[in-house]
DNA sequence: AGCGATTCCTACTCAGCGGTAGCTAAACTC
DNA sequence: GAGTTTAGCTACCGCTGAGTAGGAATCGCT
């Protein structure tokens, strides 16, 4: 028997560092998706991407700096993604045509990225605590953007109390949105993204009794 | 100087085990309900309780089981809690009072135990894999009561593809509790649970447009 | 007071993971 | 093909946190 060691470990091929940079991040992104921040070792990422650990820290100077990386890409990715698939001109007094769009834009980019959605969605919890603030102030942005259409909207009607209200409106929208999202992705083929968003445009604006 | 140690740790009092093991468990849930499973050590329950590490191990064997217990007591909580605030004969044909009465139990519940809340919200995801599992279950479980209850509803009206529609339909109405609930611990004060679950009883059934 | 039982504490072990030093092999140049 | 550069690898360090062994203090009983 030859005393060569058990496993010789085939040399991964020579990549440079910033071409490396984008394969560490692809392979991390379902890691990090799956099992979240803490529980996701960059030994794991290394052998994901076929490589020992000093390669990853040599694209990337830490743990922590290869996870903002990544949210960085990802959300940027969700982004342009939803606003390319955003319906333009909206008509502001339609609100539950407004609302469905948002929806359909939205939750095509979840199903066309799902690891994306899940990595950035959950940084806002458990990961480092920079990140953390970065994503939360994303999401609490958003919800403002919302309140300030749906206050809008409730304050041409009259409504009394228009801005609590339109807080609470704001935040069930997006909590259905979410909802949603997960539904997509815990039951792929149930739903069509733009048949759920119609129902659920609907039964916001129009409530149960519409179903 | 004195060569005495710096600090000679006052002696805690004696306890036995299994009084000091709910003592544990509430000094734990508000550390485990912040951080979450990974980033708590039992350094910091001890420390949170006045002990040294090993008297909590002799009163739980592991971390695993600490936790368990927790989210077993917390749970049972809870559910004991809304129980004991759901409102008895409730009409089945008034969807929206139906709605209200549940949505005002959990709320109260949330509101008189957050931290109970919180520790078991997340446990689902982050937590080990056995406790992860019941609880999901128990979410699960959760779910298609609400479904089967819409699902009657939805059936008695006629409405076609009942079934499809009434698992979304149960997935908004726990995804807008939940928001709900996360509201009320963010902004404590602004809504009344009560209040908050009419409003939000009243917007899921005749919509946005009853606002 | 003396003695056993019980409870707590000091002081470790061990494993896992972030991060690094320094050697080795592949590619590129001439 | 020799020399240089660049990328990858082995083998380590240090720290943190779960879990444990064994000694020290306190209680209860006689």
């Amino acid at each position: 028997m030859p005393s060569k060691k058990a496993s010789p470990r085939t040399r991964a091929p020579r990549v440079k560092p910033e071409d490396r940079r984008p394969l560490i991040l692809d392979a991390a992104l379902p890691i990090f998706a799956e099992h979240g921040y803490r529980d996701t070792s960059m030994e794991a990422i290394a052998a994901a991407v076929g490589v020992t650990k000093p390669v990853v820290y040599d694209a990337f100077p830490s743990k922590r700096a290869l996870f903002r990386a990544l949210v960085d890409r990802e959300e940027r990715r969700l982004l342009t993604q939803i606003a390319a698939a955003f319906p333009r001109e909206t008509d502001l007094a339609d609100v539950e045509a407004l609302l469905a769009g948002a929806l359909t834009a939205s939750f095509a980019a979840v199903v066309a990225a799902p690891h994306s959605w899940r990595a950035v969605f959950d940084a806002g919890d458990a990961a480092d605590p920079e990140i953390a603030r970065r994503v939360q102030r994303a999401r609490s942005d958003q919800l403002k953007r919302v309140e300030y259409v749906i206050e809008g909207i409730l304050a041409s009607r009259g409504t009394e109390d228009a801005q609590r209200t339109a807080g609470l409106a704001a935040r069930m929208i997006i909590a259905v949105g979410d909802a949603g999202a997960q539904l997509l992705l815990a039951e792929p083929g149930l739903w069509e993204p733009q048949e759920l968003a119609g129902v659920v445009a609907a039964l916001l604006v129009r409530g149960l009794d519409s179903a």
